[in-house]
DNA sequence: AATCTAAATAGAAACCATTTCTATTTGTAA
DNA sequence: TTACAAATAGAAATGGTTTCTATTTAGATT
């Protein structure tokens, strides 16, 4: 919770109430969100919370690596709380279809295809995003 | 072009030209493109198809594998024609950054993770979505 | 060729997650 | 305490996508 204080602080971000709630709320759980139910639950302590606030917020510590974002089914967002080591490095995420808990999966195994995906279709690959769905240990 | 047309029909979809002309629209390109600008481009030639009709076609043609989807930018949706030698079996696509040029990654290199995956987060991977950008021979 | 019917369509409207706007408030450094 | 840029609330707009319904059409049957 401290560390997520000094995050904000050094990227230049206020200490302001909704952010104390909306990192409060992912504490409590490991699991993804929608922005709506973010709000709904944080507004349980703080009635006067916008909605597009909690946007803004949701999106601020995206960037800086407090939160990570999954385009979920219907073309929505979810967001996740990031507890990777080293949460700027790339990584990817595996989440629980059934729960929506997030594990971090912290090696990329897709770096040393590179060379075999530019042998074969002759492109140049820049970057690559990865969705991995399963069940987690506890939902078995 | 043939080859479509049996799969429509065998999939029980009649053979209208709104299908047809969508179809025309990626034959002459191996780009991505919108539901939008499939249907500015194909209006040229039936300027009565409606932008649901396009949506209501690029879905059917996408459940039958004609064609692929990939969420793009800005949560849009894109579609390409599928190239693949079996459209049906898992494989996935490569679409280049500055052209929007779609190729095929026919071998699913990722499959062989599942139980390394496994081992370190608890999770039993059930799925996957892979989204490969780069740059195409042509654009380099 | 005429008839039939389920599938498909056009056009308008609704949907709804997300973003934008602006006047007001607030966190924080000095 | 004061000053001010950052942040906010609340309302409104945005825009890609979906839904709705009356009408048309592709293709099978005669
Ligand atoms: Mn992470
Ligand atoms: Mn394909
Ligand atoms: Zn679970
Ligand atoms: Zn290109």
């Amino acid at each position: 919770m401290r560390g997520y204080r000094q995050k904000l602080k050094k990227n230049g971000f206020k200490l302001t109430p909704g952010r104390e709630a909306i990192i409060a709320f992912f504490s409590g759980k490991n699991h993804y969100a929608t922005p709506e139910t973010v709000w709904k639950e944080v507004r349980k302590s703080l009635p006067r919370l916008g909605l597009p606030t909690v946007y803004r917020n949701l999106e601020q510590m995206r960037k800086i690596n407090i939160l990570t974002q999954v385009d979920g089914a219907e073309n929505r967002f979810y967001f996740g709380l990031c507890r990777a080591k080293n949460p700027g490095e790339h990584h990817h995420h595996i989440s629980c279809q059934k729960c929506r808990r997030v594990s971090e999966v912290e090696n990329c195994y897709l770096q040393s295809l590179t060379k075999e995906i530019k042998e074969k279709t002759g492109f140049q690959i820049t970057g690559h995003k990865l969705q991995l769905t399963g069940v987690c240990k506890d939902c078995r």
